[in-house]
DNA sequence: ACAAAAGTGTTAAACTTACACCCATGC
DNA sequence: GCATGGGTGTAAGTTTAACACTTTTGT
């Protein structure tokens, strides 16, 4: 039992003489992709038609140096105190209003001079919003981190390439990335192209994005949106419920079907779709109606299946 | 063109008065967990059975304070100029002599109070490795970090109870980690006893891991190492192919199954575990002869199915 | 001969996929 | 009436799961 106190002892000891200010260290930033679903409006002639849907993700213009004007995720530094993930939720709450959402933990980017202030890596998160809780929260409209707005997201397949430098094979494929912003009149579009280099090393793929051309879009965001893009697709691969995150309380299937399609770039039969959710969903007696057709039933989240 | 150039004047000036050094910033480490397999020695008299299996795991005793002489996974911090991922390859290269394994970025473990040395994040990474590469490179006797050693890796649910404290449902489940060290007559065995808390929110199941018991194993690893041995769990149910990082380049599917078995938890059945993964492997002419029956054909990759 | 492991074949059940069809509504 | 979306049924094809069986080896 001495033997444990001398221990703690020169533990304390230690501890007591430990600087940790005589190491370098860096900043921690948590960015988050917040993504929704918007619609965007239809004619009035088509009466009929349902509003077509986008995916939208939320950018922030920042009202500071660097990238002063420019548009950049949600996002800021990890205080003294707090998870990384209290600050990704703190940033998203200060941005809409809300911190109603689901939030996962992502990637680390933490490549030499991706940030011009010095060394400084960044957690990225995604957040999904639905519409509903946004709306009783309120977009920060132009607040300390600055104006705020969604745009809607393409990601688009441009070029690919296969190469071979001695045992090392590399394929790289460009990306265009387009965000699209609509407001009364107002129309803002950012663009970029970033490339996904798969290198095949131990039998498994590394996937890493680097920057080509980037047009209004701060740091090395544009890379940081292609990925979390595409890791929000291999989400949905591997668990539904995902989609889920996108409808308030009542939703209709239709809704829901077209958010799976939004996410995962495919359209689904509709018959097969309602039998795979069918146990994740519970039929209400509320309808929606919106236009000459047959009015829609609404269903909520069975919980047996979301809590376990 | 006038105006982007006063722009990038303005971002100029801002980043040379901009002091990274004026804000509380902390040291991130990265910590790896190393698995491979290992065998049981079989007694002689029982020539014919192949050496029973277990799931293994790479400690390493701290020569230095705090927590000296206790056991912690292999890490340490990020350098300037590295990415984190390369801290993590470093590492392992450093206390295994081989960065031929795959390695994963896991968790970030970023509590108050988690580090007694002050404001230090985590960011856990899995690595496996096979025998073969193993091998090849050495084990650190006792080098700078201290001496490196397999422990045997088994958790043991104990104790479940579901709390409901309002709209609020918790579900805590203790677990039992035993990591068991046998080495001609030494025999070194860490316990410790981890909680998993299942937050109810949003739809989502949020776990985290808390350290109820921990003896032998320095800081937080404990819970850092239930965590990343679910999370192994987790990647083989979505992809087989992690299975195959424990397999040296020729090796026998009924090694492989065992791999499977051994990670999950769970027997499988032969001849459909065969088919299942048969697009995976290639035969080839070479055979292995371990004891009184049929010799096992060897496999390896199949390299389309690894890289596309 | 026999125990241990290697390896294959067969079947029922479950799930996936594609397609075809009817229903309800507003103008 | 008709365009539009809401909603259901069915049949073929594929995958999964459980089980039973044959083969090969060293002592």
């Amino acid at each position: 039992m001495s033997e444990t106190k001398e221990y703690a002892n020169a533990e304390k000891d230690f501890l007591a003489g430990y600087d940790i200010n005589q190491y370098d260290r860096p900043s921690i930033a948590a960015d988050v992709a917040v993504f929704s679903i918007g619609r965007k409006l239809a004619p009035d002639a088509e009466y009929r038609k349902l509003p077509a849907k986008t995916l939208r993700l939320l950018m922030i213009r920042r009202a500071e140096q660097p990238f002063y004007g420019e548009w950049a995720l949600p996002g800021g530094f990890m205080q003294k105190g707090e998870t990384i993930q209290e600050t990704a939720r703190r940033e998203l709450k200060e941005e809409t209003g809300t911190d109603k959402a689901y939030l996962a933990l992502c990637d680390v980017f933490s490549d030499n001079g991706r940030d011009p202030r010095g060394w400084i890596i960044s957690q990225s998160f995604i957040a999904v919003l639905n519409e509903e809780d946004l709306a009783n929260g309120q977009l920060q409209a132009s607040g300390d981190a600055g104006e705020a707005a969604w745009f809607d997201i393409t990601v688009e397949k441009k070029a690919e390439q296969k190469q071979e430098q001695g045992t090392e094979i590399t394929c790289e494929t460009d990306y265009a990335l387009t965000l699209e912003h609509n407001e009364q009149g107002e129309k803002i579009i950012l663009c970029a192209v970033v490339r996904e280099q798969i290198a095949y090393r131990d039998y498994h793929e590394i996937i890493t994005y680097q920057i080509v051309e980037s047009k209004g879009i701060a740091f090395d965001h544009a890379r940081i949106i292609v990925s979390v893009f595409y890791r929000l697709r291999r989400m949905l691969d591997s668990d539904t419920r995902i989609a889920f995150d996108f409808m308030p309380e009542y939703f209709t299937l239709t809704d829901l079907q077209e958010a799976v399609e939004l996410i995962s770039g495919q359209e689904l039969i509709k018959p097969n779709f309602r039998r795979k959710i069918s146990e994740y969903v519970l039929e209400t007696d509320r309808r929606v109606q919106n236009g000459g057709h047959r009015p829609a039933k609404e269903f909520v989240r069975n919980l047996d299946r979301f809590y376990r």
